[in-house]
DNA sequence: TGCAATTTTGCAATCGGTTGTAATTACTAA
DNA sequence: TTAGTAATTACAACCGATTGCAAAATTGCA
């Protein structure tokens, strides 16, 4: 920048005004040293920006998929928040520091802020830090978590109504009369315990009841769920749908079942969670609720950058419409 | 860091120092100013460090998905390939910038570069863009390309052999009796022709030749796969077997095959290209290539450090051992 | 033309660390 | 005790921008 203003004979204050289209500076000084700036493609420093604006106009997002937690981190839900919301990010012109933690017990997030290095957090999902999470304090006003609501949290929460997503869910499977319904996921999740909530509440409202025996526990993982279906099928207990608490669990539900040569969906009809990508395509047999993970990321960085700049901001949000769909949805079950 | 040198009454400079564990501080200095600092909860202020280190600690990744390429972001790949690369970086300390450039002429990653926003940039894939690649010139020298090597080729490239991969599936696929191979996927992208061409010099090899008609063009989109194989279904040509240059492209394959009523692996063996996540798990007909992701992205970041660090680097780095894989292997074809 | 009002530009402090060098203190040995 | 050396610590410049305020240049009006 200086080098811009021995060139066209002002001073740095006036390239810098310039080059931030400051009212300050005559349009024709403004015009020179903007050509100028273009012909020694001059990119102004960052480092002495940030340093200066006290903000790095950039955001972190937390996934915690460390190993040992079995959510893979291949599963596809992740990739489209990162997309969802580094889209929705550089929409403010804002950069995004992508952050995985080496262990449940890490605390980066803190360093990411403490440090300047984020002006704010996207944390996705809670699973198994809720604790963790609520003693953010200070720094919990730049904060915002992914996740299924629970009232012990006094952060800012986004999320999609998982209550409201296991209902659509108990509603389908009902009205195409399923009642031994399993469900497959791990509800000590608040996002899955909500999901698996609402659908209790469909059968419960039809007068039925969940069978324990029909609560298949599993993590994120593919190859888990995998199994414990594959267990499932062996047991004594029959069943003639699976809720699956993520699409990812649905494929490989259907996968067990079809290899124990059930076939998807007359004997067995599966319902995912997420509509990642490509699930209906991949998986023919799978049926999902659409938790609209673009504006998810969306609503999460407009929450957060009110929330830099000072705003207030309602506790939790609620993106979605919960759509459930699938190529199979009218003809399949 | 002023309220530190306050507290322990000492100079900023011998803050800096005891904070930054130099031997030009008295052990006991030191301790006392770590102790204060983890009770007040300090911690450096990552943009004034930057600004005078001249460095960000960061390194960031170019993920060319736009609307438009077809390849998509829930394709698991990218995510595991941004694992992999965060791993690494992490373990050198360096935080991970992503950016998702909205279009294939934007120039995102010399913003970065040149900001100082990131020491230097990882970018995946070459797709349509190798002339521009070609004229990053000042910059190259903090820049490394994940993609298929070309000769044209004057920035450091890293990739597995691709070659070595199409002639691994060509052997496997002739060892068990297949002649009319199909083969899926865009081979205007360097990565993808060298599969390709690994292929048919395995055919070359037997005195046999690949089939024109058996191209089957399709972008890394899995509904474009999906229905290019529904074509293929319909068509005249005989085929026992797809190579599919990724393995959503397989997995779409396979589904399409299947919906003709044909069986997998019995009437047409399906092979794919990454062995992302649970390829196996998700779709049992299908064998992968192995690209050891998680090995690639650490030769990424090694080299890219030590680019930085002014090391001269091998234009090009082989990571992996290819590996063809899948659970059926054995069994199936 | 002269002077006030308005634009435009320059000066200098500042953001919060790092680091070369000078100054101080502590230690060693005569 | 003291000179001489080594170990610590303090001073001050610097990284490259932004911005309040003063100075200079321009404009408008009498």
């Amino acid at each position: 920048m200086s080098g811009l203003a021995k060139l066209s004979g002002v001073d740095i204050s006036t390239v810098s005004r310039a080059l931030n289209d400051s009212p300050l500076v005559k349009s024709k000084t403004k015009e020179h040293i903007l050509k100028l700036a273009s012909e020694t493609g001059y990119a102004i420093n960052a480092r002495a920006r940030n340093l200066r604006k006290q903000s790095s106009q950039t955001l972190g997002i937390v996934i915690p998929v460390y190993p040992g937690s079995h959510q893979n981190l291949s599963d596809p839900f992740f990739l489209e928040m990162i997309g969802a919301v580094s889209q929705a990010a550089s929409k403010h012109d804002y950069d995004l520091i992508i952050n995985v933690p080496h262990s449940p017990t890490e605390i980066a997030e803190q360093r990411l802020l403490l440090s300047g290095k984020a002006d704010g957090l996207i944390i996705i999902g809670q699973a198994g830090r809720t604790e963790r999470l609520k003693s953010l304090g200070d720094v919990a006003d730049r904060i915002v978590v992914w996740g299924g609501m629970t009232d012990e949290a006094d952060y800012t929460l986004v999320g999609s109504d998982n209550f409201a997503g296991g209902r659509l869910v108990g509603q389908h499977l009902t009205d195409i009369g399923r009642r031994n319904i399993a469900f497959l996921g791990d509800i000590t999740l608040p996002e899955v315990r909500l999901r698996y909530n609402g659908l209790t509440s469909v059968l419960a409202g039809l007068g039925g009841e969940f069978a324990p025996s029909l609560m298949i526990s599993s993590s994120f993982d593919g190859q888990e769920a995998y199994s414990k279906i594959l267990d499932l099928c062996e047991s004594a207990n029959s069943f003639d749908a699976i809720f699956a608490a993520s699409d990812v669990l649905g494929i490989a539900a259907i996968h067990a079942v079809q290899s124990k040569g059930l076939r998807v969906p007359d004997d067995v009809a599966v319902v995912g969670y997420d509509n990642i990508g490509q699930a209906a395509m991949i998986s023919p047999g799978l049926t999902t609720i659409d938790q609209n993970i673009a504006l998810g990321g969306e609503i999460m960085v407009n929450a957060l950058l009110d929330k830099i700049a000072g705003k207030r901001v309602h506790a939790t949000l609620t993106p979605t419409n919960l759509v459930i769909r699938g190529s199979t949805l009218s003809a399949s079950f």
